[in-house]
DNA sequence: ATAATATTTAAACGCGCGTTGAATATCAAG
DNA sequence: CTTGATATTCAACGCGCGTTTAAATATTAT
């Protein structure tokens, strides 16, 4: 039996040889957490480096102010996904050529870097979800941070979802996109509410239950709107 | 020619005579602004009683807490949409009877209490969903102040969408119910970023647009869902 | 008009915030 | 081993935070 991807536990985002947790990476670790938890001004930098582990003054030594940490937060974690989801779109174009990939294809290649992390990564990459969460639908932080990290990789999927739909407005599929973000990010803030109002059928970080609905979701909706147009 | 509805730009929460604001009021509504730009943490109360015009002191005079003037604030206009919420829903079923309502009629009882606001009333009500928005993607208040406020309403529309799909799965009903808030408090947020992202095609505080594009995109995601489970 | 109550004011409380700079430690290269 | 650069520690800075207190004022009821 094949082992599953590790997702790596550790990172490995730069050649890491050993599983030596530099200071920059567990400033990042710990920062992840709490701004996820409770905001960015929610969460001081005395708390983030207590649970670093570190001394005050490191933060402004690596990063240079609390809000370069976000930044460095945001993008660290942003590029590994922005390679796999450019990666996955590639493999459903070849998968479909020489036609388009269809709505489902796409939508996939898009969320299922998250999902798939969701379910089998470590925790590290939990709080960065929740995070994100919480920056996207953030007015303070929303399309400045957001923008930086994933515009260029959104648009190409937006293309995507287009050439899947053909015939459909662009406006509708760039709303629909919009829907999306939203339905994926709340679904990863994991606030605990669909547990309270389903009386416990259901539960917020049951990523399998999760990952066999929002797929399906999110694609009828985007036909359903692509259907309203033309 | 019909005047639309006001909204009352003023409230009338509690049959005002005329349009003399308390200090309460006055409090709630410029606390409703920054805590939804800035969040619970990054809004101050001395920001807040200087947008309000009013004493430092007086918040913890008037509502005990910067705690307790958030909730205030959330059940505040909480209730005047839980009203009209069940008004349109028993509309819809009178219309529908004795058939149950479909479920784009649901979804419109729903969202159009607030879409409605958000294209007519004045900026109050704006803040008051780029707050919902927040709170409602926020771990540290998503459970508690959401479900206090709004959960029974929302257990009804819920059952409403059930009978609406029948032989719905109910966890499929509930995973859409969640991606429905999802995509519906993301678009509230109007952080803009759906601006950059469509070159200016598609502005984030269109109402119109957003209007003509949320329901079907949530009836459709919810068609889909409970398709796949029967 | 007066007493009782409700509201507003002004000042201060202790505390934790983000940031800084100087002293110290670590460690690879000459 | 010495040197220089990089990394970490420690103590402190000024500032704004939420909250409290007591006195002053406005409002209401008798």
């Amino acid at each position: 039996m094949k082992p599953l991807p590790s997702y790596n536990r550790g990172l490995k985002l730069k050649s890491m040889t050993g599983p030596k947790r530099t200071t920059k990476d567990k400033l990042m670790d710990a920062a992840e957490k709490l701004f996820a938890h409770r905001g960015f001004h929610g969460a001081s930098l005395r708390e983030i480096t207590a649970a670093a582990g570190v001394d005050l003054a490191l933060v402004n030594y690596h990063f240079g102010s609390k809000k370069q940490l976000l930044v460095a937060v945001v993008e660290r974690r942003g590029q590994v996904l922005n390679e796999e989801r450019r990666r996955r779109l590639a493999d459903a174009r070849l998968s479909a050529a020489p036609s388009a990939p269809s709505t489902e294809a796409v939508v996939s290649a898009f969320l299922d870097p998250i999902l798939d992390r969701l379910a089998h990564a470590g925790p590290g990459w939990h709080n960065y979800f929740s995070l994100i969460a919480y920056v996207n639908n953030s007015p303070e932080w929303g399309r400045k941070l957001m923008g930086k990290t994933f515009d260029s990789v959104v648009r190409e999927f937006i293309r995507a979802v287009m050439d899947s739909l053909p015939g459909s407005a662009p406006e509708d599929i760039f709303w629909g996109y919009n829907f999306l973000t939203g339905a994926m990010t709340l679904s990863l803030a994991e606030t605990g509410r669909l547990d309270v109002l389903s009386d416990g059928l259901c539960r917020s970080n049951d990523v399998a239950a999760l990952k066999a609905r929002l797929g399906p979701y999110v694609a009828a909706g985007l036909r359903g709107l692509a259907r309203r147009s033309d």
